[in-house]
DNA sequence: TTCTGAGTTGCAACTCAGTTGCATATATAT
DNA sequence: ATATATATGCAACTGAGTTGCAACTCAGAA
């Protein structure tokens, strides 16, 4: 789920057409180093430690972001989205989990739940482009 | 999904061990008349038609109602939360789409999607008490 | 009957996450 | 150097839901 350390992350800006600025690589860097999608708050946190970022700039690069399939935006079932990786090749599709203790949202490993969108045109005359499936319960944590 | 025109909401609250008030009644069959979840401002306008309402005392009634289980709350990948009938005998648990292009949520047929949450307390330490599968594209009226 | 207290509703003001408008700064092109 | 486009910042706004508190309702006690 993580990525390197190390991943040049203006590489990946420019492999998903989009302008490399410094935020910009910040943002990316503070959701691609967790494992876990985070808030915009924590995000602004995060980026905040290194650079300074205004807000209306920190949401203007997550939806330029959400928009080229580079981060994908989460409900986790109460008012703020959280934000975590998009799909790549080392970066499987995945359910999530969260806590209805402590909020936090958590990654589910890739095999423990898939699901073939392709499978699913049956029934209606709708498109499906997206499966979200979100479990909710007591993390480990929170089992004290 | 819908329920009679005839039920009758009062005895539906009493079951539920919650007072029955007119604007419960009125909250209660506005969500219940209902194909699809609705949201917060649409269960309002549903009500105002015939009792007026503020919207404090909607929010409280929907709290009541997701309290005892006789209301779910359903995220739908936006801002607002949509209010369906909560499971019972004749109302199975099921999957929901949401359009993005309209922002529409509507309920799946229960035989279309079935997951067993008993089965998946595998993995970690964490404890699974819900499911939320939500599928995401264009409905039949968006399809043109 | 009147009094009391729990439960219900309404109103104003608030919060929180995100958005809009517009001005300034930075980069790229001519 | 000048013009154009893109990126960022600031203030004010929005929409959905919440909080605090006062007013109302209605069952049971005195
Ligand atoms: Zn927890
Ligand atoms: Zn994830
Ligand atoms: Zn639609
Ligand atoms: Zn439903």
């Amino acid at each position: 789920m993580t990525m390197s350390k190390h991943c040049n992350y203006l590489q990946v800006l420019k492999r998903n057409s989009v302008d490399p600025t410094p935020l910009r690589e910040a943002v990316l860097r503070s959701i691609a180093e967790q494992t876990r999608p985070l808030a915009a708050t924590e995000i602004m946190a995060a980026v905040q430690i290194r650079t300074s970022i205004n807000k209306v700039t920190l949401y203007r690069i997550l939806d330029l972001f959400v928009d080229k399939g580079l981060v994908k935006r989460l409900s986790a079932g109460d008012r703020a989205f959280r934000y975590g990786m998009g799909e790549t090749h080392h970066h499987q599709d995945h359910a999530h989990f969260v806590c209805t203790r402590c909020g936090v949202m958590e990654c589910l490993e890739p095999e423990l739940f898939h699901m073939d969108v392709k499978k699913l045109h049956i029934k209606g005359k709708r498109i499906i482009n997206h499966v979200d499936v979100r479990f909710e319960g007591i993390c480990e944590n929170c089992r004290e």
